[in-house]
DNA sequence: TCCATTTATATGCAACTGCATTGATATAGA
DNA sequence: TCTATATCAATGCAGTTGCATATAAATGGA
């Protein structure tokens, strides 16, 4: 026996769903460079320790940011090189650690929102339209972003 | 004056577009990868040149697969390593090529499907649903995969 | 025809990623 | 306690990508 292919429509939706954000990706990176700053991946970090109140431990950065745990720990590399986050240990598991932002970090996140926030508009909020739209992305795409 | 922000539906939107694709592409890949196979993007030039007949300029490549111009020229090198594609001159244009497709191109393509297939139904389309919410996704990122 | 400009593709180098493995600590069971 | 196993994070290495630039051919005037 063979496994079920997908329908037309699913390897449709798959191509899209790999072009669209290859592409809307690609040009929101694009502005975010050209105005000088780091690459968008640092931006994620430094956003979810300042959501998550300044520090998180590496492999909670792992879990929100879905990347590999040996990415995580050269990102966090970088990070720390540039003075924008600290590693500290962590007390009570001498394996763990805590990643804290620095002011200097919280300050480029703060920097960085505009020119990122115009992007995200100008690629993808302009081109759903409306916020009932950006709704029905969500809601669409929520099943495959959840675990499982 | 500050351009306008996103709003929250719009970055909810961008995150979960981020989120979506690399989880499934994450998860797509591993099994082909299982199965023994090369990289995805080796079956997405395969597949495209299969798609036109068998031959290709590097540029429709580009276009076809939105990968940048460098890339498709070291992504056909690897390809031609391989065997698994050709490349020959262009008449009427020194500076151009055709990458044309072997039979173990094809070949190659045509048992990666099933693994590849059974994936995408895993990952994406048994979490959509229905073929009309793979349509409705289309419908949504069709505006963002355009040009313009 | 000659030269400047544009177009098609390739390449050197640095940054980033995946993969496998390692080092170190923690936990559970004999 | 001792040992096996599991968990947290780092690292060596190869493959891949981005960025800038190079090479080569084509095109459009002067």
């Amino acid at each position: 026996m063979s496994l079920p292919g997908p329908s037309p429509a699913v390897t449709r939706a798959w191509v899209y769903l790999i072009k669209a954000q290859r592409r809307a990706l690609r040009l929101v990176e694009a502005d975010i460079k050209a105005a000088g700053f780091p690459p968008l991946a640092w931006y994620d970090v430094l956003l979810e320790l300042k959501h998550a109140g300044g520090t998180l431990r590496p492999q909670e950065l792992e879990a929100r940011l879905l990347l590999a745990q040996h990415n995580v720990s050269r990102l966090v590399d970088r990070l720390a090189e540039a003075e924008l986050v600290q590693r500290r240990p962590y007390e009570g598991d001498g394996r763990g650690q805590i990643i804290a932002i620095t002011e200097g970090g919280l300050n480029l996140q703060r920097r960085m929102w505009p020119v990122y926030g115009a992007a995200i508009q100008k690629y993808v909020g302009a081109r759903l339209g409306t916020d009932a739209t950006a709704e029905a992305l969500c809601t669409l795409l929520e099943p495959i972003v959840a675990d499982g």
